[in-house]
RNA sequence: GGGCGGGUAGCUCAGCGGCUAGAGCAUUCGCCUUACACGCGAAGGGUCCGGGGUUCGAAUCCCCGCCCGCCCA
């Protein structure tokens, strides 16, 4: 693993460096260490702001989707980063100022649950966290954690060859980021759009705080409907005119019956008029509760009249009746919302966040139900259900299905639990439209897009507005001690006109001429602070102006909330003497991740920022304007909602209001999103800890190389959602590996060889071409070079299209099967004496480290070290200047002119490799050893068009002769294009079974290509409708045919 | 429930209206051929999930169905 860089610039060492020769193999891990320091010591990975701003260079940035300090990386971070690396490395070359930010995560939920389990584990922590430990003890052994896995995930990725600007690393809770938060939270409260609101969240009794949807999953578990008798107040008539004193309610959470304000009955239900505005006395707890009328009651199976109802599967479960509990279940309490007049008791919580029965916690007619008090949910149910039999109020159970909710984090089953949380308005016009409009055009499906924001591939865009379209407020605080702590203090105070001066009294008076007072403070008159007054009776914040002074009929409880800008503020209103506390939750973790192409710029305040981390170089400023917004961001799928969506919002708010714009109406943080596939195992499980089906990218480069996982990473990442990667367990280490990863091994090795062997010519032979640029001439030259300009161009057009498979699939086919099969195996016998093609060689093998230093720069800067010591010609038509340093990270994108590619050339290169195809076709089913020399006859004029590819076929497949004569003794004949040849002298005693078997298998092929030419003419709509051209190219494929068939049906009746 | 992706050679995947459907790995055969056995040369192997339709022509476009996976609710 890499270690941080020496003072001195480091040398290529004794492996690297030993003149053009290379070691006969390539070991990765004798090179990576050396080739890192060198490009450290360089800073090579450093970006400039200030050659952007003085106009020499195109800004290109990329942000690190920072990685969770939980754990170190899998595979598909070595994914996203190689892919990232891919784009930073190729821009830079390109010429643009690079910048590709690193930095982690805090991650607080899954880390504090990490700590808080090992910590167990360990024995240090027993029982309830928040009894064993205090919140500074607490956070400091997370901090020692985050300390420990952060360097373990930035060894990672410099083991991995991430081009990141390492001196400008960030961390979501560093100072300089903690200033970010701090300025969105305050400019968002100031703005109206964080909002305290009592709300039902998904509660995780484990860890004792909310969490959002998205950290929470469904399964589906085993349960029962229970029916309960709820009597009535007083006995009622029904309409068929029987008597009942009793309704029955269904339910799948019995235990959640302390917690009832009301019973709900379907307003089409016959019975409802009778019923309705009667009272049920609710068993054991004596509560007097009303029946209300709303369709969320699901008609029974006989009642149903329409489909819908009738197909509604909680009809076969259904009895009329529902109990409603507006704080343990979020369709109770829209019921209540729906009801306000008719449910005084409204939500009563039945369960302290533990998850226990209490009357501590907003429940308070307790009555005989104190039995229950104290019992966990899952007791509280069995004991409940016992009660009602005991009491003969159960009248039946029924097993049923359901889907359960549980979290991410703890694995508990998550509570819906009603409690005070704060909120971002995300719906207002200013976030979550404006997110929408920053997409392009042609991106979106409805509504205006104005932005430049494109998604790779496109279809993601619907993902990303569709979010937006159904966004609901987004829960910003977390019941934690690890994150972002909340900056508002809380006073609650009961207001009227008499006792709002004592309550806040103490502080009032501490205004003076010079300085605003207290009162001042609190309506929001001073800056940097800001208040909210959330009524408690209903949650409704009102405006300060309108309780200082205090307006009729706004008396009542308060919950004071003050914002304040900065800690230094909160200490200089005394805040804590006024007896305000601090709120005791941090943020969501995403909110700060939402802040990260600002806050890892240094914003809000980048002189304060260049002074706090001088090794970033104190450009902030700069870096801000020049950077902001970036170029590309590759992240996972899911990850669209939680963070692509946040800091699009975000950075359009903020931005807009610094650069006078207006909220909402700054630029979008990134321009291009690219979205990467999902790195499944070979059964298309995802790769996890639990399943132990991952693999350690730290392994794959210890046995492969980085660039061999790399390389073999960059084909994988194709437009689809999911790839396989079949892992197998090393029998040798217990480790998890791939057999995948040989393809990059294998081709670095490849490219290895054949440098070995270029150099070694280049070496053996410097006689020097004529002066001037080198114009190539020979077939295979013009050939390669023309191949090379194809290659440049797709990889070009695939690197600007996020299509990292075909980049390096190119990539591989042009050195592996033009480069090496062909090109090297041609120059063999010319090379030595042939200068012109020396320059050739040594351009090409330039070009093509360049090309491929993106996806594999270890080796290809290990190999230029080699060759950047050899005189460097100049070839017409492709442009590859030397780099600074000798260094192939500082080299450019190499550029070829059009006029290289030479489609002339293509065409008689490619009846080369068809002729020398034949002949090996002929030789590997006749047994010919490669070592005999045979004799090929051809007539003079065939010779002759052969022109310079003539030279080439004989010695690729060891034509000993080529001859216009007619064969005297056996011989067999070859076809290509249309025209007969014959070979001979193919052994001393020819095998005639095995020619015999050859022209058999070969007239079946023929006369089976013939009839399907044949029956596509005979068509006659195909020649009517086809393009002529089409028609033609049938005609001429059916002659070749017709041709080749006669030939060798003659041969094989010529052999008896 | 809504949305999205996938089902092509034994495996992992390209191809997404027109060469007789390709690559890598695996398999078989032959090779230590002036770099490379992590290699060279050759070969075998496919009702392109099923069924309809559009078209001169469909793996590719449309419809229906089956199966797998993901995201959101």
């Amino acid at each position: 693993m890499p270690t941080p860089p020496s003072q001195a610039t480091p040398q290529p060492s004794k492996a690297e460096a030993s003149g053009p020769e290379l070691p006969k193999q390539y070991r990765p891990s004798e090179h990576e260490q050396g080739v890192w320091d060198r490009w450290i010591a360089s800073a090579a990975f450093r970006a400039d702001p200030a050659r952007v701003l003085s106009g020499q260079a195109q800004p290109y940035s990329l942000l690190i989707p920072p990685p969770n300090v939980t754990a170190a990386l899998h595979l598909g971070h070595a994914l996203n980063n190689t892919l990232q690396d891919i784009l930073a490395r190729a821009h830079r070359m390109q010429g643009f100022e690079t910048l590709w930010m690193p930095g982690t995560d805090h991650a607080g939920i899954a880390t504090q649950a990490v700590v808080e389990k090992r910590l167990r584990k360990e024995g240090k922590l027993k029982g309830a966290l928040k009894q064993a430990y205090t919140r500074d003890a607490f956070v400091a052994e997370i901090q020692a954690f985050k300390d420990e896995y952060e360097a373990v995930i930035t060894g990672q990725l410099k083991a991995m060859g991430c081009s990141c600007d390492w001196d400008r690393q960030r961390f979501t809770m560093d100072p300089i980021c903690a200033r970010a938060v701090r300025e969105a939270f305050f400019r968002l409260f100031k703005d109206g759009l964080i909002v305290r609101g009592k709300r039902l969240v998904n509660w995780d009794p484990a860890l004792q705080t909310a969490v959002a949807d998205d950290e929470c999953y469904e399964e589906e578990v085993d349960t029962s409907f229970w029916y309960l008798r709820y009597p009535l107040e007083a006995p009622a008539t029904l309409p068929d005119g029987s008597t009942i004193d009793h309704v029955t309610v269904a339910t799948t959470r019995p235990e959640t019956y302390l917690g009832d304000t009301a019973v709900a009955i379907n307003p089409k239900d016959p019975r409802a008029a009778a019923l309705v505005g009667r009272h049920i006395v609710l068993p054991l707890v004596n509560r007097r509760i009303p029946i209300v009328a709303d369709s969320y009651a699901v008609l029974p199976e006989a009642m149903a009249t329409t489909d819908e109802e009738k197909n509604d599967p909680k009809a076969r479960f259904s009895t009329g009746f529902v109990k409603i509990t507006p704080a343990h279940d979020a369709n109770d309490y829209a019921l209540w919302q729906r009801h306000l007049e008719a449910i005084p008791l409204g939500a009563l919580n039945m369960m302290s966040p533990d998850g226990r029965v209490s009357d501590k916690h907003g429940w308070t007619d307790t009555g005989d139900a104190s039995v229950f008090v104290g019992l966990t949910m899952a007791e509280a149910r069995k004991k409940i259900v016992a009660e009602f039999k005991a009491r003969g109020l159960l009248a039946e159970t029924k097993p049923y299905r359901q889907n359960k909710t549980f979290s991410d984090r703890s694995k508990a089953e998550i509570e819906p639990y009603l409690s005070d949380q704060w909120y971002v308005r995300v719906t207002d016009s200013r976030l979550a439209p404006a997110a929408n409009a920053a997409l392009a055009p042609e991106q979106r499906t409805s509504g205006k897009g104005e932005g430049p924001m494109r998604f790779f591939p496109s279809r993601y865009a619907k993902t990303f507005e569709g979010w937006h379209d159904n966004i609901r407020d987004w829960c910003i605080s977390r019941q934690l001690w690890w994150g972002h702590r909340i900056p508002v203090w809380h006073k609650r105070a009961t207001l009227t006109e008499t006792t709002w001066q004592q309550e806040l009294a103490p502080s009032l008076g501490r205004g003076s001429s010079s300085r605003p007072s207290f009162g001042d403070m609190l309506m929001g008159c001073v800056d940097g602070v800001r208040t909210s007054f959330v009524r408690v009776a209903d949650g409704c914040q009102v405006d300060p102006t309108r309780i200082i002074p205090l307006e009729p009929g706004l008396e009542g409880e308060y919950d004071i909330c003050v914002c304040a800008a900065s800690d230094e503020l909160a200490a200089d209103w005394q805040l804590e003497a006024a007896g305000f506390a601090r709120d005791p939750d941090v943020l969501d973790t995403w909110f700060s991740s939402a802040l990260w192409p600002l806050s890892t710029l240094g914003w809000p305040d980048t002189a304060q920022a260049s002074a706090d981390d001088p090794r970033a170089g104190g450009d902030f400023d700069a870096l801000l304007r020049v950077f902001n917004p970036t170029t590309s961001l590759s992240t996972a799928r899911e990850i669209i909602t939680l963070w692509v969506s946040r800091m699009t919002m975000f950075n359009r708010y903020f931005r807009g209001q610094d650069l006078a714009l207006g909220a909402g109406n700054g630029p979008a943080p990134f321009r291009d999103v690219f979205i990467h596939a999902v790195i499944q195992d070979g059964e298309g499980r995802k790769m996890s800890k639990s399943l132990g089906n991952g693999v350690d990218p730290l392994d794959i480069i210890a046995t492969h190389g980085s660039d061999a996982m790399r390389f073999t990473l960059a084909t994988m990442a194709t437009n689809t959602q999911d790839v396989r990667l079949p892992v197998r367990k090393d029998p040798a280490t217990g480790k998890n590996t791939s057999e995948k990863f040989d393809l990059g091994r294998n081709f670095a090795t490849k490219l290895w060889n054949a440098a070995r062997f270029a150099l070694e010519k280049l070496e053996a032979h410097t006689a020097p071409h004529a002066p001037g640029s080198v114009i190539p001439a020979s077939l295979p030259d013009r050939w390669i070079l023309s191949r090379l300009g194809r290659a440049i161009a797709e990889c070009d057009a695939a690197l600007a299209n996020y299509e990292f498979s075909v980049y390096a699939n190119t990539c591989y086919t042009l050195l592996w099967n033009d480069f090496c099969d062909w090109y090297l195996e041609a120059l063999k016998p010319t090379i030595a004496a042939d200068a012109s093609q020396r320059a050739v060689l040594r351009a090409t093998l330039d070009a093509i480290l360049r090309l491929l230093h993106p996806v594999m720069p270890y080796v290809t800067e290990v190999i230029y070290a080699a060759l950047s010591r050899l005189p460097a010609p100049a070839v017409a038509g492709l442009d590859i200047p030397p780099p600074a340093r000798g260094m192939l990270v500082r080299a450019a994108w190499p550029v070829t002119s059009p006029a290289i590619i030479n489609a002339d050339a293509e065409a008689s290169f490619s009846r080369v490799q068809a002729l020398v195809s034949a002949v090996r076709e002929v030789r590997a089913q006749l047994q010919v050893p490669f070592k005999r020399a045979i004799t090929l006859h051809m007539p003079d004029a065939a010779a002759a068009s052969l022109g310079q590819g003539l030279g080439l076929v004989t010695s690729l497949a060891n034509i000993g002769s080529v001859t216009a004569a007619a064969p005297t003794g056996p011989s067999t004949p070859i076809t290509i294009e249309g025209s007969e040849f014959r070979l001979s002298n193919l052994a001393d005693q020819i095998d005639s079974g095995a020619e015999k078997d050859r022209l058999t298998r070969l007239v079946a092929d023929l006369s089976k290509s013939k009839a399907t030419l044949e029956g596509r003419l005979a068509n006659p709509g195909y020649a009517q409708k086809a393009p002529p051209h089409m028609v033609q190219q049938t005609k001429d494929q059916l002659a070749k045919a017709e041709t080749e068939l006669a030939a060798a049906s003659a041969a094989l009746e010529a052999l008896g």
